[in-house]
DNA sequence: AGCACGCCGACT
DNA sequence: GTCGGCGTGCTC
């Protein structure tokens, strides 16, 4: 009796609703999580078994899966991250699944290495170069082909030529790993009291349970071997260990303070890695020979299957938030997996997120407080300038105060720092004949002039042309005018004040990755005096000598009204004023605001965080904002203003009331049109209880469908308002 | 995500 | 008259 085939679920690597059914063909074995590849339409694409198949198929259309990986399947945790990611962010499933299998690359066998060893015949002929050759494999042991020439000095024709005589044969070594397994061994820390406190406090969390531990102290108080002796706990017992880094393409001095630990670099994950070296690490995770990896946030859904041991270092960072395809918060989806995995969560930062705080104040995360005697050297005096009374004269940016102080420095052979967030020379160009400002023509944004390169830039779109000499709009000739600073002007001041301080100017477009790399050593080996930068040199960098910081604008980040503005600024403005004052010297912070009463400002000069996380936390609360109520933005966008508004108000005519669901707009986005797309948006708030990605799931499968060039993206937890 | 199908503008 | 633009819809 011919038997039934084997129908199955497929979750394909495309944006579909769920999974597709398929025939595995005789003699094939699947399970639930075996890496497959599928016929969809005209082509192959990668999917995995999900398992028994929900919906009937008509049999006639059914097709067979074209081929199953030999890789073991992903773990059950991984496939339920996925269907967990794409329920909360509205994704679909195949969408979120794309993230996790990356390349096919990885899929295939490792190719094997190939080597050679002696035999026991002699060659009739010897050479001076086939002498070389057997000299090095005296040693019987089977030399890789690559290493074998290089030790012998000879070209591969005179390998192939001693195999074929058969005095040597050929055989096949299984690829080495990526990386050598870290030892937990290799350097253990001595840490001081207050770090084996804290250690203490993480490692008692139970490590085959769930648990978080925000681990709280200043940066540079040593945060990082506490972590690392957590891992090497989690290594010891046999677990995975992921680390992230919320920018990893600059941080080489995290990747060696790893390899000092644990006697071997860690495995690494982020965008600048050859398809090939991602493919090895990929499989090394999938098969356990990887243990340990250090990665940015997409390293999230590496198909670990032991995975005991999360860190978020910087946790409070705006790079966990991703933006692009599917958008979601590294942070709160790591919590997530390591639910589902039975892990460990270690949310490290000087100046958590204020959810990351509420949920400590809470207990649902321990709280790890990381006090060293070096805390207080550690944050500098700070200091508000007024810009009302005290602030820089006309068509200067650096305030009489900061000036003296930086002299003052720089007398002393110290260090001082200039930080603006602002890229390039001026933010807006108009002509002083006509009033005409330089727009740009697919955003609703100024241009930025960029001197150094003599263009004006669109920060959203990119769209740059040459800087213009007359006026575009009347013709004037030496008309135009730069209106407010960016860091190239500040560099513009600080050259004609401080002509004889060793100068440097850092911001991200002012050179490759590498080059930045070089600058910031540079600075740290003391070669330059007087630094000016934007938020490129606020991050984990440690100038010794740094004594003066000057912040040109403080209130650069409360502009918007943006949930989080007060956060963002308090965090950044810790982190550049920390820079300053570290290695027991006395330093000094000064801040240049039009708003010194502003909570955060007051919190700074005074050192008080707790004061600001108290303030913020009634602050959010009272609006029911997050951590104390959810936040959905709806994202329309299209070709036309009024096409975008009007399907908006539809939309928003269309939601379905739910009991303490709030609505807000349409409102057009403060940047209302990006890449030649108008943007309107809609804000849902609810309590914290509340299934609010249910509910715009449900609002927008009952409302109309987009058409046209109509888009609605769906932002859950959104980080800003732009 | 691709890829084909289909309906309107400017070319050999 | 056709080539080709990209809007629309489908893939087990």
């Amino acid at each position: 009796m011919e038997q039934r085939p084997d129908i199955v679920a497929v979750m394909v690597g495309v944006a579909v609703d769920g999974p597709y059914s398929y025939r595995v063909p005789a003699g094939m074995a699947v399970s639930r999580g075996s890496i497959v590849s599928v016929p969809l339409g005209p082509r192959l694409v990668l999917g995995v078994v999900w398992g028994a198949p929900k919906d009937m198929v008509a049999h006639n259309r059914l097709r067979d899966i074209a081929h199953a990986y030999d890789v073991p399947p992903l773990s059950e945790e991984l496939l339920k991250l996925v269907e967990w990611v794409a329920r909360y962010t509205l994704a679909a499933p195949g969408q979120v699944l794309r993230a996790v299998l990356r390349s096919t690359e990885a899929l295939d066998a490792p190719r094997p290495v190939l080597a050679f060893r002696r035999t026991r015949t002699e060659p009739d002929k010897l050479t001076p170069a086939r002498l070389r050759v057997l000299e090095v494999l005296m040693d019987d042991m089977a030399w890789p082909k690559a290493a074998l020439l290089e030790a012998a000095g000879v070209s591969a024709s005179v390998v192939e030529g001693l195999e074929r005589v058969g005095a040597i044969e050929r055989l096949e070594l299984p690829a080495p790993p990526i990386v050598e397994p870290p030892n937990p061994e290799a350097a253990v820390a001595t840490l001081s009291v207050g770090q084996q406190q804290a250690l203490e406090q993480i490692l008692a969390l139970d490590a085959q349970q769930f648990g978080v531990a925000l681990l709280d102290g200043v940066t540079g108080g040593g945060k990082t071997e506490v972590f690392f002796e957590a891992v090497a706990d989690t290594l010891r017992a046999g677990r995975q260990a992921l680390i992230l880094l919320p920018e990893i393409a600059l941080t080489n001095s995290f990747i060696s303070r790893f390899t000092k630990r644990f006697g071997t670099r860690p495995a690494e994950w982020h965008s600048d890695m050859t398809p090939v070296q991602r493919a090895k690490v990929w499989r090394g995770v999938l098969d356990g020979t990887v243990r340990a990896v250090v990665g940015a946030r997409s390293a999230l859904f590496l198909p670990f299957r032991e995975l005991g041991m999360l860190v978020l270092d910087e946790e409070h960072d705006g790079a966990y938030k991703q933006a692009d395809g599917i958008t979601y918060h590294a942070r709160d989806m790591a919590v997530v997996r390591a639910h589902l995995s039975n892990a460990r969560v270690i949310l490290s930062s000087a100046t958590p997120s204020v959810e990351t705080r509420n949920n400590a104040n809470g207990g649902r995360y321990a709280h790890v407080l990381l006090t060293s005697r070096y805390a207080e050297a550690a944050m500098p005096n700070i200091t508000t300038i007024d810009m009302r009374i005290d602030g820089p004269e006309k068509g200067s940016w650096i305030a009489p105060l900061l000036a003296r102080e930086v002299f003052g420095a720089l007398d002393r052979g110290e260090q001082a720092l200039l930080f603006l967030n602002r890229r390039g020379y001026a933010p807006l160009t108009l002509c002083r004949s006509c009033g005409h400002q330089y727009q740009c023509p697919d955003c609703s944004a100024w241009m930025v002039e960029h001197r150094f390169r003599g263009v004006l830039m669109c920060h959203h779109c990119g769209h740059e042309v040459r800087t213009p000499t007359v006026c575009g709009e009347c013709g004037a000739a030496d008309a135009l005018i730069a209106v407010g600073p960016g860091i190239e002007r500040v560099a513009e001041e600080a050259a004609a004040r401080f002509p004889d301080a060793r100068r440097v100017i850092l911001s991200s477009d002012m050179g490759s990755t590498a080059q930045l790399k070089e600058r910031l050593a540079e600075i740290e080996r003391g070669e330059f005096d007087l630094i000016i930068g934007t938020q490129l040199v606020s991050k984990g960098h440690h100038f010794e000598k740094l004594t003066v910081v000057g912040v040109l604008d403080a209130d650069l980040g409360l502009a918007h009204g943006d949930p989080r503005a007060a956060e963002k600024t308090f965090q950044i403005l810790t982190q550049v004023a920390g820079r300053a004052g570290r290695a027991s010297r006395n330093g000094k912070a000064f801040l240049q605001t039009y708003h010194p009463d502003h909570a955060v400002m007051r919190a700074m000069v005074s050192g008080d965080r707790e004061a600001f996380y108290a303030h913020e936390l009634a602050a959010r609360e009272s609006g029911g904002l997050p951590p104390f109520g959810r936040l959905a933005a709806l994202i329309i966008s299209a070709n036309e203003h009024d096409v975008a508004m009007g399907f908006a108000k539809k939309l928003l005519s269309a939601a379905p009331m739910a009991e303490g669901v709030r609505l807000f707009g349409p409102a057009d986005a403060p940047i209302a049109m990006v890449r030649g797309r108008y943007r309107v948006r809609l804000l849902a708030q609810s309590g914290k209880d509340f299934d609010l990605s249910g509910y715009v799931r449900f609002w927008l499968a009952s409302a109309d469908k987009v058409s046209g060039n109509l888009r609605v993206q769906v932002d859950i937890d959104p980080m800003s308002f732009m």
